[in-house]
RNA sequence: GGAGGGGUGGCCGAGCGGUUAAAGGCACCAGACUGUAAAUCUGGCCUCGUAUGAGUACACAGGUUCGAAUCCUGUCCCCUCCA
């Protein structure tokens, strides 16, 4: 492999973050020189379609947080004008349409992550959040067709792949969802202008328009841009990442709290260890080469130190080491840490008696009755780690132990009970 | 506009009058083995009931029949071919 001259495209390339570069070496040289002479702009583009981002969008937000690390400055460009439309980018239907409180709600939810990894302010290097919809709410309709419309011929829009799908299925592409691919460049093109942010970086699946962005920059506003993404990142199951049964993995910790997210990196299988080491920690290179080297169980503490790293990343020390000592003290020895899932239920009830169903049930430990008798009868269902050998068990207050009572389905999931 | 095919459980997909809560696969859950891996094996996987059982369910609404996912009628949606 070519040695590169700017840290930023060296590092990216050596924790295996690039699927495709518009101009490697121009970019390179561009990048080397920035970083003895002063900051180069980038940006990521992110959509305000949820309240939070999920681990999907880790990679984007790491390498702005290496771009900041690098002494570029990193651009944080939320969607909220381009979300009011909604892109057709790998959906083979429209989504419905969310209202403008939506939008400005999912903003507010967002904005608190990247306040974890990126540091903000108005220094040459201090990341900047944009919000697109400073632009695009205004355009006038006439004007903006004759300025920015000219540059697109539909010949070739017709080819890219977010509406080839659509039209090889079938599947309606309504004109408010073609124009999304214009907005897309014509946001490069602004910020190209008004940051003299000269990169755009995505996932894979975004290349097409940050290539149209590219161009349009050039040819309507003389402008030379780049553009760099990352590969879809898969499982070595072949599963995209971050997506689990229960739902998305959520870097809010209203939406998944640190305990989960800190088990979520702690079960990675084997094989993906070194490959998340790279992409999702900042350790040193020498550092995951020999813990990726670890072998059988020994694997384990590899794991450990991921998900301490990812989770001290995204949710800050304490909460990493909250979620460590939980999972050490009810994994290693069997005990009930403080993070774990907690429900309260009133003394009185306690004293009546429970049935253990519904306790578990109360605890979010099973879908229905019928599910958590399953469960007992599988002898998955624990209390304070005693088997629960009948579904008719009655909980009471005996079953206390130093006031509080421990749940657990299966080996992994763990709820508290307490008394309110 | 014309002709044909189809809509089944989280997904894929069999069934085409009774033995069908519906084969098989995937996903998921538990157990065993382990390392809170992976692979494998075992069991489970609509709801309620301890259970014999009951209630819902095969696009939707009606009908035929002792009995329907299976037959008929209407409605909605999808696909293929022709114009």
């Amino acid at each position: 492999m070519t040695s590169l001259k700017s840290d930023f495209l060296q590092i990216l390339t050596e924790r295996e973050f690039i699927h495709q570069v518009t101009d490697l070496e121009g970019l390179d040289a561009k990048m080397a020189t920035a970083e003895k002479e002063g900051a180069l702009s980038a940006y990521i583009g992110f959509d305000c379609t949820g309240t939070s981002l999920h681990v999907g969008s880790l990679v984007q937000i790491m390498m702005l947080r290496w771009l900041q690390k690098c002494g570029h400055k990193p651009i944080v460009l939320l969607g909220g004008g381009t979300t009011r439309i909604g892109d057709p980018s790998g959906k083979d239907e429209s989504r419905r349409l969310l209202t403008d409180d939506d939008i400005a709600q999912n903003m507010q939810g967002i904005r608190t992550i990247f306040d974890q990894f990126l540091t903000f302010g108005e220094g040459p290097t201090d990341a900047a959040l944009v919000n697109n919809a400073e632009w695009l709410d205004k355009l006038e309709y006439i004007d903006f067709l004759r300025e920015i419309g000219t540059h697109f011929t539909i010949n070739r829009m017709l080819t890219f792949d977010s509406v080839k799908l659509r039209l090889d299925r079938e599947q309606p592409l309504t004109f408010l969802e073609f124009n999304y691919m214009i907005l897309q460049a014509y946001d490069f093109m602004e910020l190209g202008k008004r940051y003299d942010c000269r990169l755009q970086m995505g996932g894979s699946d975004q290349w097409g328009n940050i290539v149209n962005g590219m161009e349009l920059g050039r040819r309507a506003a003389g402008l030379s841009l780049f553009g760099l993404t990352t590969p879809l990142i898969t499982t070595a199951d072949g599963k995209k990442m971050g997506k689990t049964a229960d739902g998305a993995v959520w870097l809010n910790e209203d939406s998944l709290p640190a305990y989960n997210y800190w088990q979520f990196w702690r079960n990675t299988q084997d094989a993906d260890v070194g490959k998340f080491l790279r992409l999702f920690t900042e350790l040193p290179l020498d550092e995951i080469c020999r813990l990726d080297a670890l072998e059988g169980s020994e694997i384990n503490e590899a794991k450990i130190i991921l998900a301490n790293e990812a989770t001290k990343m995204c949710r800050g020390e304490t909460a990493a080491a909250d979620a460590y000592a939980t999972a050490k003290e009810t994994f290693e020895r069997g005990g009930a840490g403080s993070d774990l899932p907690t429900v309260e239920i009133p003394e009185a009830q306690l004293a009546e008696g429970l049935n253990i169903v519904d306790l578990f049930l109360d605890a979010s430990l099973g879908a229905s009755k019928g599910d958590v008798r399953r469960l007992i009868k599988q002898g998955g269902a624990k209390i304070n780690d005693q088997k629960v050998e009948s579904a008719e068990l009655v909980v009471g207050k005996k079953d206390l132990a130093d006031g509080q009572i421990k749940l657990s389905a299966g080996k992994k999931r763990h709820a508290i009970i307490k008394i309110s």
